[in-house]
RNA sequence: CGAGGUGUAACUCAGUUUGGUAGAGUGCUUGGUUUGGGACCAAGAUGCCGCAGGUUCAAGUCCUGUCACCUCGACCA
């Protein structure tokens, strides 16, 4: 019981301080650590296995909807990033800029692109000819840099890995249905892969892309009630396109401008799973991303015959095409147990000589840490039923958290009480008019609209802030 | 960018008030005993005291500058 309390003291606890307890776990689950360069973090082995299967997962959704990957260039020469208005007066003030190329001071600047819409505009200017090379439909997986004042590892980054879709289309209404689609496989993705639950919907005007038509955004809910924004997908119409000057031969051999959308989903989303899943004993992590699935922890392994049971158990684990590690360093079997808990590893098997007499072993599951005893030849079948049962359970327990976290304002006073005194989501009704959002962000101390969800509840007739006729039933909260 | 804080061993930190041989715990290495929730004994190794100047016989400690990181705001994914 001592060594227990130790072992806690070493990540503070969640309940005490949100903030401190997401860098302990950051640090000691061995996601990542702090650089010398400001606001850019070294990835470790640990967390960017979890980024590989989160590309992989995405990856093949991705090729699976007709998308093709493709590579652009990192920096965008200033005269580029500047043809579209909006876009460049959003971007401008955090980019990073090269202005020296080796000893000799270029002639334009060039920035290290915060985002590629423009480089893909202008690509797509050289191969878009006729409606018969449409639909471009192109993903890049790469690092973009934002030069960001306040950073924290995962959730906001000077420099940060990420995807980004980017899309044309013949008619309006197939670049509409593409941004929907590809917002709909975020949120399939964030439910199957990473067992978050999440808010989804169209952003405001205030809130969304700087350039785009439309921004629909999937939100989903940290254990504190702190909203995350998880993924976007934007719907441009041909705003771009006529900056650009990208035109086609439609079938009416008419010179038309194409529709186009974007997409993207970042090395945030592991923030996420830290902040949705993870306890005072370290990272939780879903199986579908978890670098290790399985330890195998050899008890009394000195002792004739139990390491090449615990080889033979893992083999057979392998063979099952599961992530399997087996420990056979010679730390105390305690201390492993936590090793593993604090690396997020859903599923332990304990083996020792009681074990192999018996012909048994222990299984530990993270989420809950149950331990059931099973007979040896029921491994392979209990820890598949198991990894799924992890999931499905992590999937619950957040969407418990965020139902039990969201609320319904009516009235002005009570959409103050609620955001004084419960954090979470508020579903409250709005007049569509930004000075509204304004007010309720300086009243609250930082809540905002979250999105105008696709299903509206009608909580009133009136704007929650102003009292005049409502528009929308907004998702308000504060975010990371 | 504003306010505050911290830089000393791999990590967490003491030592700075009052200048005088560089410290503790954890971790690491080696050997042994252990092993079902962070084991124990013994012996070791580890320091440009963030960096650059200055004051002094003498600086981790005092002065000036600088850099980095953390927390909270403002801004943003």
């Amino acid at each position: 019981m001592a060594q227990q309390k130790k072992m806690v003291e070493a990540i503070t606890s969640r309940d005490t301080d949100f903030a401190k307890w997401y860098t302990d776990i950051v640090k000691k689950a061995e996601l990542a650590d702090y650089s010398g360069i400001k606001g850019c973090m070294v990835i470790r082995p640990h967390g960017y296995a979890i980024w590989e299967h989160i590309q992989n997962d995405l990856d093949k959704r991705f090729k699976k909807t007709g998308h093709e990957n493709v590579y652009m260039p990192m920096f965008i020469p200033e005269s580029l990033l500047q043809k579209e208005k909006d876009h460049v007066e959003g971007f401008a003030p955090e980019c990073a800029w090269v202005t020296v190329g080796g000893s000799e001071k270029l002639q334009e600047r060039l920035a290290v692109r915060p985002t590629s819409e423009t480089l893909f505009c202008e690509h797509f200017a050289k191969v878009i000819n006729s409606y018969r090379d449409l639909p471009k439909l192109y993903n890049q997986w790469c690092s973009v840099v934002r030069w960001e004042k306040t950073t924290r590892p995962f959730l906001r980054t000077s420099e940060f890995l990420w995807q980004e879709g980017h899309t044309m289309h013949e008619t309006e209404e197939e670049a509409r249905e593409e941004t929907l689609k590809m917002l709909q496989v975020y949120i399939d993705f964030y439910k199957e892969t990473l067992a978050i639950p999440a808010v989804t919907g169209r952003k405001t005007e205030k809130e969304k892309f700087a350039g785009a038509e439309d921004t629909y955004t999937i939100e989903p809910m940290m254990h504190n009630g702190v909203a995350l924004q998880g993924g976007t997908s934007h719907f441009f119409g041909d705003g771009f396109a006529r900056s650009f000057n990208i035109t086609f031969t439609g079938r009416d051999n008419k010179l038309q401008y194409p529709f186009q959308t974007s997409w993207g989903v970042s090395t945030r989303m592991i923030g996420a799973l830290i902040m949705v899943h993870s306890d005072d004993d370290g990272l939780v992590l879903p199986p579908k991303v978890a670098p290790i699935q399985v330890a195998v922890i050899p008890i009394a392994q000195k002792k004739e015959g139990v390491l090449e049971k615990a080889n033979e158990l893992k083999n057979r684990l392998l063979d099952k095409e599961y992530r399997v590690k087996l420990d056979d360093s010679d730390k105390a079997p305690g201390w492993k147990f936590s090793q593993y808990e604090m690396l997020g590893v859903p599923i332990r098997v304990e083996i020792g000589p009681k074990d192999i007499e018996n012909g048994q072993c222990v299984l530990v599951r993270r989420d809950t840490r149950e331990k059931t005893i099973i007979s040896l030849d029921k491994l392979e079948e209990t820890v598949e039923q198991l990894l799924k049962d992890i999931h499905k359970n992590m999937y619950n327990r957040a969407l418990e958290n965020l139902q039990s976290k969201t609320f319904e304002a009516r009235t002005h006073e009570e959409f103050l009480d609620i955001a004084a005194n419960k954090p979470g989501f508020i579903k409250a009704m709005w007049c569509g008019d930004s000075e509204c959002e304004d007010k309720l962000k300086d009243e609250t101390g930082g809540v905002k609209s979250r999105c105008i969800p696709f299903t509206e509840d009608h909580l009133s007739d009136v704007c929650v802030c102003c009292g005049k006729p409502a528009k929308h039933m907004v998702y308000w909260g504060r975010q990371y």
